[in-house]
DNA sequence: AAATTTACTTACCGAGTGATAAGTAAATTA
DNA sequence: TAATTTACTTATCACTCGGTAAGTAAATTT
């Protein structure tokens, strides 16, 4: 039994071979998003060949279905922690920190996550709008704490609040265009103002 | 003479041809990024073949580059109209609407030219970088106009307050990670709380 | 020791890519 | 009216893409 991290070390079993090609396709994809990486790119990275990967997997989108469920998984553990902070202040910082550290690591596969990397791929958007949901649950409960603490509910609304908040990590725009809303430029405009002075 | 506008229209010279691609071109790499559109599919919506557009332009990357010209014309020119505006409120207020709109209608081109769309290509990447650093001079002066009035001189230095601002629109840490800077994240946190609340 | 399974490689396929050469009808110029 | 230019189309190129069928050495099971 061969595997690709068995040359030099000791028994390796299957599973491990496909955490390295996740894990390498996480890497690619993150640089060059999903259009820009082929399968070859992913197995000359390897030292396989390309055909080696399908046998691991069904196909491309499989393998970038599975990074961005690890991805999610590494985010998700990431604001988790925060909301483990002790006072608001510190789940709030830690939040911010953690979202932007994460953010400025994957480069195209938070894109992919948060913004929408146009794979045209019905069943990949699909799949991201899921997650892009779940991550917005997440944060959710610690802004609404927030919120509630500062007493921000004549000035702005929660949803505003959040808006704000990530869409200064994620870009507010790029957001409101991926879930296709239409936005009172304007009226946020104003508020953003209200909020910053 | 023929021209695509031309079939039942008077004199259309090729000049318009030319505009009618790129406004074409503009739509399709909007919608579907760099990689995603072919010159299939621009030709196609043209209805006129590959080949004609090899006539008008050099290749895909010409064609590119042209609609970023005329996306980062269009942007600049709702920035200068801000600049116009009578008071240092009614500037603010109306950059930050102005960019709010163009962002949302051109999506993925504005993803291209503030973030970084990865098309994998030197020389694309080296032109939109040029344009992102235009953009930033031309917002640059609105904000430090701002930044004095306000007297938030010893709150936050300036360079962080047009972070703050157009990563509101673009995305604090996409823009980060496409200008390969790097980020003291926790300052950045804590300053976003100090300005927010 | 023989049979089977694992983890691949080699070799190929059809479709689509950006790009080019050659031909052509219509408009413009001489 | 003849010569030339304009604005294309048709046909094809080499190449890359995602994906597959067939073969194979090594490990495991019987």
């Amino acid at each position: 039994m061969k595997t690709i991290a068995n040359q030099s070390e000791d028994i390796i079993h299957d599973h491990d071979t496909k955490k390295y090609v996740i894990d390498t396709a996480r890497h690619l994809f993150s640089d060059f998003s999903y259009l820009g990486v082929s399968m070859n790119d992913i197995a000359k990275k390897l030292n396989i060949t390309k055909a080696a990967l399908y046998y691991h997997f069904t196909g491309k989108k499989e393998i970038y279905e599975k990074v961005l469920d690890n991805v999610f998984n590494d985010l998700s553990l990431s604001i988790t922690q925060a909301s483990n902070e002790a006072t608001i202040d510190k789940k709030l910082h830690k939040l911010i920190k953690n979202y932007l550290d994460f953010g400025f690591k994957e480069k195209n596969l938070i894109k992919a996550l948060i913004l929408k990397s146009s794979p045209a791929d019905d069943q990949i958007i699909k799949r991201v709008t899921q997650l892009r949901e779940r991550i917005a649950n997440l944060i959710q409960p610690v802004i609404k704490e927030v919120f509630i603490s500062k007493k921000l509910a004549e000035k702005i609304d929660v949803g505003l609040l959040i808006s704000l908040l990530t869409g200064m990590i994620d870009g507010l725009l790029l957001e409101y265009s991926f879930l296709n809303k239409k936005i009172n430029s304007a009226k946020i405009s104003d508020q953003i103002i209200a909020v910053l002075f």
